[in-house]
DNA sequence: TCCAGTTATGTAAAGACGCGACATAAAGCT
DNA sequence: AGCTTTATGTCGCGTCTTTACATAACTGGA
């Protein structure tokens, strides 16, 4: 804990109206004043200050109020920016997003599964400076980056086991994105990014316990609990390898026994068609029973279903929720994932940001108006 | 968020200088302003306003240092006191604690398992008030209380299933508690509270991730998340009622098989006596694979082992580590419970302390001396 | 016994901050 | 043009914290 001088009471105060006038959108002296609960002033004062560091700008007025016209204020979202990033094994998804984390850019590519780590590298950075570049933009603008991938990423942004990857075992990715910008870079498991994304604008906005179930070729589990991601001592919570469940399936097993792919396996389900409804209920049983681990455990509100299968739809969900009931003394919902295959770049977006507001909005900070590398 | 004048700078100060004086133990003046961050003056108002609320006292300067003689301040640990009840199937123990959660009485008292619920609560209570009375307490000298109890609790600390106890579910058991003293009541499930015990002054206390494992008569699991307690949405966190695992047997089934009681086995187990070696491994590989099903979903840093069956030692912690190990990507560390018996009233003292110290500590509260009733 | 050294206490002044109050400015409406 | 309404500009006050300096109290050695 720092010195509690009244220069404390300043920042706080300049913090209060920050977060009233990301929160409020643009609006008048006095408004905001109120909604900071402070003096006209004061909140004058912290928007002097917010403004020189770039975070707030005036606009026009509104029109046709009675009254002298009030002067409005904005926040200043293109004052900085993140960049988001899904590095999976067939697929390379870049997002650049501003301070309110709308996304103002996107770069997509495919990849092989077996390319090498250094080649996979090369082209996530080019997908993300490409990102940068078609906004304008220069690589010292992003204030902060962070990457999803497939395995266990430990706390410090660390590759430590992925199977679908090769050569990616080890990698400090966070590092490597950080680098990439000069600026703080971080790293996290897939399907907990997703959860991110769904908890932050998604199927679980209203919730703050919740399980993320990645499905497809690319699966796993995300957790969230008081609305903070949970990631565990080594980064590996909810990766479910070893733990002996009985009846649990392979989805590709369950597959490959058949000669269709999941999505005309959906179709001919929701056609009524009795094999494939028999299918989908093994995926489902399989699927639920890995999510009733971690229900079980913790207790969720929730349970967000994204990746390939979440195709399925209600077929699938149907009965994931009836085998959950069967497996859990209080069954969670059960809904889809919202952002579908961008969850996991927008997730990495909104963790970006994490960093970022914290920075912005931590009292006991300088004054800099960029946020401090590390 | 309330206004941000200067007195939330003062209550700001005011909390910190608490915050030193009680970590710092008896302590000078300017020893007191440095550990707090803050000048001798601001202090010294500080610890006035704390005499005042009966939170601080002067004690007698520390003999022979050299220059002028410094007068010595205290935490009146003594200005406030907390309950914390373990209500069990076959016993009660009450403790009541002051302010630094130093145990000043106990009243421990056996019971029939089949006795009704109103007559538990009475001898509950009984014991409760017999700790307050023994320490020359009034009722209203309770400031919280909370109960721990055989069962799932829900957030508002209403008993919502129990199986042990008779007439136990649907009670609100936080609300009983309060109303014994007047005060806030809390209350949570008994492997719960445990782990809090735990992770306050015993075996986890280094740790801000566990699980903990209660075993033998009464058994379940305790959750702990960055050092805070993880009920989940309906309290039913760790209750692994109906998970599909292999393998897994009731303690009780596996001992009934034979003659002999925990203690006899294990006593058997360590002498070299084969048979007893290989129940004792059943026992350790169904705990384990228990405990592995909230280790796989949260991964944390230890597992305490506590309840009857921790009697066992390290024939059976031994026995669970390999196991876990077997399920596991990352087995954690296993240890004993430090607190045994104890530690669901232990840990129920800590809850209450939690909900003092809050109000104690909360810069935005008024300076009343007692803490706000409900 | 006295005095220097040391450490704590008491008091005053200054700087920073937030707020209430009042006067003034700029628009719409009659 | 004048009134009403709402926002802005400015001043002074009270609170809080800190720095600076003078004073008090105790120890140990001469």
């Amino acid at each position: 804990m720092t010195t509690h001088d009244t220069a404390l009471l300043r920042r706080l105060n300049t913090r209060a109206t920050l977060h009233a006038l990301r929160r409020g959108g643009p609006q008048t002296l006095t408004r905001l004043a109120r909604a900071a609960g402070l003096s006209r002033q004061t909140a004058e004062v912290a928007l002097a200050d917010l403004t020189a560091r770039g975070l707030a700008r005036e606009v026009a007025p509104a029109e046709g109020g009675t009254g002298r016209p009030a002067r409005r204020f904005a926040f200043r979202a293109e004052a900085g920016h993140v960049v988001g990033l899904d590095v999976g094994p067939r697929r390379i998804l870049a997002m650049l997003a501003d301070l309110n984390g709308d996304v103002i850019g996107e770069h997509r590519l495919d990849t092989d599964e077996h390319l090498p780590a250094a080649e996979r590298l090369a082209r996530a950075e080019r997908a993300a400076t490409a990102c940068v570049e078609a906004a304008g933009l220069a690589r010292g603008d992003v204030w902060a980056a962070t990457a999803g991938t497939s395995g266990v990423v430990d706390r410090s942004g660390r590759v430590s086991v992925s199977t679908l990857i090769p050569g990616w075992t080890g990698l400090d990715l966070a590092g490597q994105v950080g680098r990439w910008f000069g600026c703080p870079g971080f790293a996290a498991n897939d399907a907990n990014l997703a959860a991110v994304a769904e908890h932050w604008r998604g199927s679980a906005r209203h919730v703050d316990d919740v399980v993320y179930v990645l499905t497809g070729y690319r699966s796993g589990h995300g957790l969230l609990l008081d609305g903070r991601l949970r990631t565990g001592r080594t980064g590996s919570a909810g990766e479910l390898g070893k733990v002996p469940l009985t009846g649990s399936e392979d989805a590709s097993a369950v597959l490959a026994g058949t000669g269709r792919d999941a999505d005309e396996l959906f179709e001919a389900a929701r056609a009524g068609d009795a094999q494939a409804l028999a299918l989908v209920d093994r995926l489902a049983r399989g699927l639920a029973r890995g999510a009733s681990v971690l229900v079980v455990a913790v207790d969720p509100e929730l349970v967000v279903v994204g990746g390939g299968l979440a195709r399925g739809g209600e077929v699938l969900l149907g009965r994931m929720r009836a085998h959950l009931a069967d497996m859990c003394l209080n069954p969670p919902e059960v809904a889809p994932s919202t952002f579908g295959e961008e969850s996991i770049a927008y997730g990495a977006v909104r963790m970006a940001l994490d960093h970022v507001d914290q920075e912005l909005m931590d009292p006991y900070e300088g004054t800099a108006s960029q946020p401090r590398t590390r």
